[in-house]
DNA sequence: CTCCGTTTGTTGAAAATTCAACAGACTTAT
DNA sequence: ATAAGTCTGTTGAATTTTCAACAAACGGAG
């Protein structure tokens, strides 16, 4: 596990939690660590619902597939970040999602109900185990504002553009790197994949946005 | 406070507290509670997200509108609910949607620097509070995949009827009123109001469904 | 370096959505 | 009961998106 430490600490369910515990914490929450190649699936869509997700290495993305075999990607997932929190918190039977590698990863993976219940060994994290949670819930439940926000736009073009601006304001700069390629973006923003390349040329042919491969830049 | 026991015996984030607690428990958290006519705002975007509300009665609906004044419905809101945890849980500085009354209503407003903080009266039901917390948030986020997945379909026809599924799920019934008008179900599901209505109509002549007002039946 | 498979941009036709306008049904207030 | 206002369904035209197909650009493997 010493390895992961340093991922470990980014990551918000261990906030405030000193790192000369953490070894221990994780053998007392029966922590596991799996790996899969590019575009193997973590966790399948309807398996149970038990298990927090940390990734540990490479990426990741939350995708749903519809009965005509559309996709949707509802989120990506980069190193120390967390996933299926929600519905493991939730306790509901199954996972409504697929996770699906975009790279080689290493995940970790915690029984959520070793978190929920207080432990036999009475390690005393859970408390601030529950604090992180809930403070990690919160701040997923934003995300879904935003990408509601960017979504529920009415055109191609000014999904795009709401994306790129939300970008752009993360990475703190007017040029920036997006984790989607063409067909991932049009997945996510929910929109044909041909008319997002056709609107990303108008947009550059009016000198609002500047493009090369992934990486962006808003030039208003 | 007393008359409204009933309802926050209802409300997740006072589950597994004692009745007889709660009136003492909501002095020391400081509850307010604050009455809105119908079409009144309740909460404005932009404003400080303190404040986690609870409809004690009537209804309302967080919305959003964009800068060309469409409105998105994010969600409804019934009795006994809560709305605006997650801004104030993930102290953000403003909340970025607005909360609009849609009957006349009651709501309490409880400070959420209130519950994550230890009071100096050492009240003891911080814990409790933060673990129903997690779980509302849990289930907050879940609901947003579902409208996810809903509004992520392609077409008028699609979002409806998968919308309406919903729907019965939840009332578990094939027969169920929905708490949107016309114009209100279209803004959810970020569609044309005429189209939505043009839909409806080919489906009631297709025989998928019947209507009458907000009471839909799906007959398949 | 070359080949092969994938990604991206472009096109035009088909389909769907949006928009504006209106009439009838329904509600509310007087 | 009447009148004014709101909500709903319908229409046709304009706009946009989707779809299918293809060629150029790109990237990795041998």
């Amino acid at each position: 596990m010493e390895k992961y430490l340093k991922v470990l600490r980014n990551c918000s369910l261990f906030r405030n939690i000193e790192e000369s515990h953490l070894t221990k914490m994780l053998t007392c929450l029966g922590a596991k660590v799996e790996s899969f190649d590019k575009k193997y699936t973590i966790i399948a869509e309807g398996n149970p619902a038990k298990y927090i997700g940390i990734m540990l290495s490479g990426s990741a993305q939350i995708i749903r597939m519809d009965y005509f075999g559309n996709r949707n990607i509802v989120s990506g997932i980069e190193v120390s970040e967390t996933f299926c929190e929600a519905f493991a918190c939730a306790e509901v039977k199954a996972v409504p999602v697929t996770i699906v590698a975009t790279e080689p990863c290493e995940i970790m993976l915690i029984d959520c109900s070793h978190i929920l219940h207080t432990c036999s060994n009475n390690c005393g994290f859970h408390q601030q185990l529950i604090f992180n949670l809930m403070k990690d819930l919160a701040t997923k439940n934003i995300m879904f504002h935003q990408k509601i926000e960017i979504t529920s736009k009415r055109s191609t073009r000014e999904k795009l553009l709401s994306y790129l601006t939300f970008q752009a304001k993360k990475a703190g700069s007017n040029v920036f790197d997006i984790p989607f390629d063409r067909q991932e973006l049009a997945d996510y923003l929910e929109v044909d994949r041909s008319g997002l390349s056709a609107e990303i040329s108008k947009l550059r042919a009016e000198g609002i946005i500047e493009c090369r491969k992934n990486r962006f830049e808003i030039l208003y």
